[in-house]
DNA sequence: CCCGATTGTCGCCAATTTGTAGACAGAGAC
DNA sequence: GTCTCTGTCTACAAATTGGCGACAATCGGG
């Protein structure tokens, strides 16, 4: 049992009177918050919360010890404030890579809250879609979204990066809507990658794992030219849903296949392996995990 | 990561000095101890210790976050202990049961304890080796010992409880001493059980595992009783390591396969199913935990 | 008053973490 | 010089975690 895992928890339950709410500030589901309070309860051998099937309140026991777990956990978080302070403030450079799309659209709109939150810190950013080694490359940090972990570098999951099957809404009128992965075959694809080898599509549903060698018509190593592709009505893409996001929102892009989903990528950073990541690796990893971690919407549902 | 395991992981190393004696005073391994420090230190971004193959002692670091770790787990004692006391202090008939052998051999002892600890209990103690129903049969908790955990009850795993294979020198120098677990065939078993039928030793050595069906000529549902009858040099048995420990260690008995090992038994406590254990129950249980729970003699081998 | 949305709990299970065994190299005692 | 004990590391079996989805209950809006 993670003790401290089950005191945020439970303190986050009292604080929002709610499992559901509290999953959500947590990034946790409900039934993992539900599971992390019930077995401090079981620990103490006390029932510390009064539940209807819509609210929570702490009762006696549970008003006592939320202050006092309070009062814990503000002092573990300074007692690590403490020791870690005892460094430099971070400053300096922190050579960062990342991949061209996801840099463009997530990560620098994100980097001015951390520029805030850190404003002794100077970032160097450099998009690239080519393979970088860290170390040879001279980055502090890459970020990388992939399919499969690389083992061979020290690497911190950040996110998975889920992704969607969509067309125009005019080719689909023209060729049909797909309604099962090997109707894929039938379509135009837009496919990614560096070669034009061995690119199959994996989409699994309720009839089981579906290995599609699409007809592409476009290969390419850049998920944007993918989705502008499809937005003109010249095939189906599969690309990650933070690209397709908007022009699916405005209707430019329509989701098809939607019982059937391709393996998630992951977004990882990767960093030269130290004995101790540098404060200033710690902390841009840390903020990309609580930025990009877990996204709230996935929660409550 | 349990960061509350790794403070007082950290905690105890730094009282003691020794990763090796912390890891005693905790029951965990040496690694899992080593794991748990580099682990804080990994979260936190600094070094808290410096160690050398024999010492290990805080830095500045450490000291100042060892001062507040001892702070936050004392307030987190206090914190469990102010919610549990708000019930009554617990008194009142504690009704136990347990298996003839272990309760007379290692539980008896132990009791003494524990009722100094908890001055206001009434312990009942009913020796018995059949299957209770604790709620049918009206105990607060009963001890077994098995090889497979039930999963029709609620039950807490106390220890697991090694087996060994043993016969007296005398019987030894008049049938030679078996080997491997296949030469059991060509001796006289002393074998457990309630019924006469499907009883197997299973023994596992480095080439695998072996099924013997032994050639029995006692079968009974006693321990104490199939040791005393290997003394007297009737036959091989296959006995649990707490029966058969003092009379290894006069000489009386010897252990033989060595390099072969059963599976070894395991202490369970089983309880009514409530939505919590009761205080009495709890400390109970907690108490066998900790005094039966991971031998001190298992760590830093 | 009814229905839909949201709630908290629970069982199941895949994924992840835990924690030990054992190997290794180093230090200290005898 | 040898033996014992140390802390770290890897491999891996065992245990735990945490999400999914089902379920029953509650609440608010229409």
């Amino acid at each position: 049992m993670d003790k401290l895992a089950c005191l945020k928890a439970f303190a986050k339950v009292v604080e929002t009177g709610s499992f559901s709410e509290a999953g959500r500030q947590l990034r946790l589901s409900r039934s993992a918050v539900s599971k992390y309070v019930a077995e401090l309860e079981e620990s103490l051998g006390v029932q510390l919360l009064n539940r209807t099937t819509r609210h929570a309140s702490p009762n006696e026991n549970g008003q006592l010890y939320f202050e006092r777990a309070l009062v814990i956990l503000s002092e573990l978080d300074a007692a690590d404030q403490a020791v870690t302070h005892l460094q430099s403030t971070p400053r300096g450079l922190l050579r960062i890579n990342a991949p061209m799309s996801f840099g463009t659209i997530r990560l620098g709109p994100a980097l001015a809250d951390f520029m805030t939150r850190y404003p002794e810190m100077q970032l160097q950013l450099v998009l690239s879609d080519d393979l970088v080694d860290p170390v040879q490359d001279g980055f502090d940090v890459t970020l990388r979204i992939a399919e499969l972990e690389s083992s061979s570098l020290i690497a911190r999951k950040i996110t998975p990066m889920p992704r969607v099957v969509c067309a125009s809404p005019d080719y689909l009128k023209r060729h049909g809507t797909p309604h099962h992965p090997q109707d894929l075959r039938d379509h135009v694809s837009l496919t990614y990658g560096f070669l034009l080898t061995g690119n199959q599509w994996k989409l699994t549903g309720a009839d089981g794992e579906h290995w599609i060698q699409p007809a592409w018509s476009l290969c390419v190593n850049n998920a944007e030219v993918l989705r502008d592709v499809a937005v003109k009505g010249r095939g189906v893409a599969l690309i990650p849903e933070f690209i397709a996001g908007e022009a699916l929102q405005q209707g430019r892009l329509k989701a098809i296949l939607n019982d059937f989903w391709a393996p998630p990528l992951t977004l990882y950073a990767v960093y030269p392996p130290t004995r101790h990541l540098s404060v200033k690796v710690r902390l841009f990893i840390d903020f990309l995990v609580e930025r990009f971690g877990r996204e709230v919407d996935k929660r409550g549902n």
